[in-house]
DNA sequence: GATTAGCACTCGATGGCAAGGAGTGCTAAC
DNA sequence: GTTAGCACTCCTTGCCATCGAGTGCTAATC
């Protein structure tokens, strides 16, 4: 069966009656939507057909009809309309946002979530940037207690960085004020995959020989830039699943919830996305079980033309796409321009 | 009516029973439980009375019966036996965990606050130490890009806070370094309230005399370290809060859930903790409406004698004090050894 | 006099059943 | 091709009977 004109704009309607009430549309209810005046005996013959192509779905005989996942599909690909999804007042207020942020990269990236999680009403996520040729700019030891220091690394990229590390008593303050600008000389520009700790050059003073204390600061270094420990994702908003309607049960909501606090995966999922310009996967596109019932989508922001980072939204599948895909381009155009005055790759 | 000590055995039981079970207790399921041979209806008799005195709640007629507040009270005061609630072995644990721990203030806390949510199963808080006299250790203001610092401070108390400032594009690295090190040294060892960055001496450089880059600092250490902004109080597990079964409806967890964000409130109540050894709060005592039907216990630690922290635990009023109350020692003790090598005060 | 067995009673939970209604599918007329 | 009309489906709601856990009371027992 071929997919009409009259088809599709009953699909839309449909569709997006379902994405505000969250209930089973009805013919009647279509029928009273549409612009020409089609009884709801036809608009109930057209949605017969819609169902038998496999886009609506019946919960049950008499109940109305719920758009189907491929639906949705088609509905993103080609129905829905981006343009007014966001209102431009909305847009000039992220706009001047952007244009009055400051602060380090960590909170940029929590600022976009929270963004768009206020946009969308949605949980929100944001990626870091990933970059390979991130450099080292800055190394800073603080002595914070005896026995005790602080690493502080700032990074080509604007990231900060810190750990606490373990030092041996008898190294004091000048002494690591000595190391940070000792190794800030020695590394500052590398790649922060090349830098081999052991690799400096010989130390006078028997404290630089400490390897406890070299060993602590690579490892420090390693750990907090290499490792995809799911720290280079940032979370807001996940309080919105609470208001969910297909959130019926609590143990709905517990799945959400776990899902959502597991940040490596989400790393992973927001990392694939850099590859494409805009990335909707709706339930089972996901390709993981855990995400059946769940729609994910991402869109990448860029330095210099490369998409170095992105931002998401992850929510069930009845959601509105126009409107989450509006903002989040918005905020990755500002996210690209604002960071690429931070980084220059 | 006077209280026996056979309905206090008896109400002991109970309480024990719906502890454990959530649901009302019937008078034949304590007569099992009862090391005497009691029948069920001498049981009913004495549950009766312990009804008339305020002590046990029924649901409706033909349910069981259910504690009062007043019966929790009682239960705390006198019945509960705490000794063995915690076992040895995870006593060990927990004392094993501080021996090895290294961090800074907040890791410290997280960690204490992780450990007793997972000891108690509920969502638990810490509040980092209130130090009259916490002083500068040190400040160190790190370029992070062009027209932005990073300025981190360390406390006498081992604290770390960070924040980001905007600086003028005309001050430069070396700038910076010179700054922290004279703000350093002119404030080293200060109380954090009586420091004035605009009392500090004629700067001879004109980058100095920025207003601007003075008043960010002064803000900065005004908001990282005095202002009650609840960031002294850290939180752990409150995923445990979908686990009540006292959370029937979602209203009730989202409504939990908005108590437990309110970083405010929750670090007055964890402050209020400081003045007694053990602070129980069951429902209506806790004085704000809010609190209602929730039970709040903190435990305050020390150093030096002096109560300056506190960690606690937030739950329905059904829970296991005993362990709680336990838990909440054992981690206080720990805390208050290993912070007195931490803090000089 | 305290304890207990026995029994009637209460009341929420459960399940079946009928009424109501939203929505459909089909047919026949336009 | 469209639509009015109507029978049909099936969920929802409310009602009622049943069941059972638990109680309170009374009378018998220790």
């Amino acid at each position: 069966m071929e997919t009409t004109d009259r088809k599709l704009a009953i699909l839309k309607v449909v569709i997006e009656d379902y994405i505000e009430t969250a209930t089973p549309v009805g013919s009647r209810t279509v029928s009273k939507k549409f612009e020409d005046g089609l009884s709801s005996a036809t608009i109930r013959n057209e949605m017969s057909d819609l169902e038998e192509m496999g886009l609506l779905v019946q919960p049950h005989t008499s109940a109305g009809r719920v758009p189907s996942k491929a639906a949705f599909r088609i509905y993103v690909n080609e129905l829905m309309q981006e343009d007014e999804a966001v209102s431009d007042d909305e847009i000039s207020a992220v706009n001047s946002f952007y244009m009055c942020h400051i602060g380090d990269m960590e909170n940029l990236m929590k600022s976009s979530a929270s963004l768009i999680s206020a946009m969308t009403k949605q949980p929100a996520m944001a990626l870091v940037p990933q970059l390979r040729r991130t450099t080292l700019k800055r190394l800073q030891i603080i002595p914070v207690i005896k026995g005790a220091a602080l690493v502080v690394i700032v990074t080509s990229t604007a990231r900060v960085k810190q750990k606490v590390i373990r030092v041996p008593d008898n190294v004091g303050e000048h002494d690591l004020s000595a190391i940070s600008h000792m190794m800030t000389e020695r590394f500052r520009g590398q790649s922060i995959a090349d830098i081999d700790v052991s690799r400096i050059g010989t130390p006078q003073d028997s404290f630089l020989m400490d390897t406890d204390v070299y060993k602590a600061i690579e490892e420090c270094i390693t750990d907090a830039l290499l490792l995809p420990d799911g720290s280079d994702v940032v979370i807001e908003g996940a309080t919105h699943a609470f208001s969910y309607p297909e959130n019926e049960s609590i143990e709905d909501l517990k799945g959400f919830w776990s899902i959502f606090q597991d940040r490596v995966r989400l790393q992973r999922l927001m990392t694939e996305a850099l590859r494409h310009e805009l990335n909707v996967k709706i339930g089972e596109e996901n390709g993981e079980e855990w995400l059946q019932n769940l729609s994910v989508i991402t869109v990448p922001y860029k330095v210099h033309g490369r998409s170095v980072g992105s931002v998401g939204v992850m929510g069930p599948v009845r959601m509105d796409y126009a409107r989450v895909i509006s903002s989040l381009r918005i905020v990755s155009q500002n996210l690209s321009k604002v960071m690429s005055l931070y980084i220059n790759e």
